[in-house]
DNA sequence: GATAATGTTCGATC
DNA sequence: AGATCGAACATTAT
């Protein structure tokens, strides 16, 4: 179920197994797959290959050679995996690319949700899965970020999942990012000053970084291309520990669990202040 | 069987 | 008009 960072992971994974080899075939097995109908992929794709791998929230964005760009949305259960010749398709195969060399990239997503969709050059913005969402939350910018908060009620937790303002952040670094900065989830977006609001885009990209160097968070279903789990859930302070003890040193609060924007959101009471920030 | 799950969007209501 | 909330989407795992 990947946010920015299992994303990133995919990325780079893809551009290193995949890299330039041409795509010889598409095949879609589940049609509600492919934004625009299952005919904008099979149409063309064959004798492609990719020249850019990109991303921008949780969105991957891979150019083609002809100009055209394929976007690619796992939303909750989507995830790649490179097949060898042998091997059998996944349960939950929803695309495959066939490459050459005889490998096929397979798009597997168990719950439906996640979307493919093909842009025509120069149009990759206009379609369903970029018009919608802001700059990327690894480049958090303060000032614009003190904007989009000030006149807004919502919890400032509710409000970094709004892709709209930042593109990336999921409900587990979510809760990591207000832990990481000392700021209750449920504080009131218009109540951040700006050097809390500095706080919290330095601990946005912190924990985004981290969380890119360790391939990710595995909670269940998540894997990397390779089939690998990511390392980010050992590091986690508060998503999925209600009950348990803090994890800084000498603190003796334990993690609550509150439900904001209709999403599990975890945090230290103690650790934790509305609109203001741990030392 | 009920519940929750790492995401987004839509419609209703304020 | 804009903000906000809950339901819906679909499937699996506990």
């Amino acid at each position: 179920m990947p946010e920015l960072p299992e994303v990133e992971t995919m990325r780079r994974d893809l551009q290193k197994a995949v890299g330039r080899k041409v795509i010889t075939a598409v095949e879609v097995l589940d049609p509600k797959a492919v934004a625009g109908g299952p005919d904008s992929l099979t149409t063309g794709l064959a004798g492609r290959h990719v020249r850019s791998y990109d991303r921008r929230g949780k969105v991957l964005i891979l150019r083609l050679d002809d100009g055209r760009t394929l976007l690619l949305h796992p939303r909750m259960t989507g995830r790649f995996q490179l097949l060898r010749p042998h091997d059998e398709l996944p349960r939950h195969a929803r695309v495959v690319f066939h490459l050459s060399g005889g490998q096929r990239l397979v798009f597997e997503d168990p719950r439906r949700f996640g979307r493919v969709e093909l842009r025509p050059a120069g149009e990759e913005e206009a379609g369903t899965l970029l018009c919608r969402i802001g700059p990327d939350a690894t480049r958090c910018d303060a000032d614009r970020l003190r904007e989009a908060l000030r006149r807004r009620r919502t919890p400032i937790k509710a409000l970094l999942l709004d892709q709209t303002i930042l593109a990336g952040i999921g409900n587990i670094y979510a809760s990591e990012i207000c832990y990481r900065c000392g700021l209750d989830p449920r504080t009131p977006s218009h109540a951040l000053r700006l050097p809390e609001v500095r706080q919290l885009a330095a601990a946005t990209e912190a924990v985004l970084s981290e969380g890119i160097a360790l391939r990710g968070t595995t909670i269940s279903d998540y894997r990397t291309v390779g089939g690998r789990s990511g390392g980010f859930q050992k590091r986690l302070a508060v998503y999925g520990r209600e009950g348990e003890i803090c994890l800084r040193a000498g603190c003796p609060g334990r993690i609550q669990r509150v439900v904001l924007a209709g999403r599990s959101t975890y945090f230290c009471s103690h650790c934790q202040r509305k609109g203001r920030r741990r030392k």
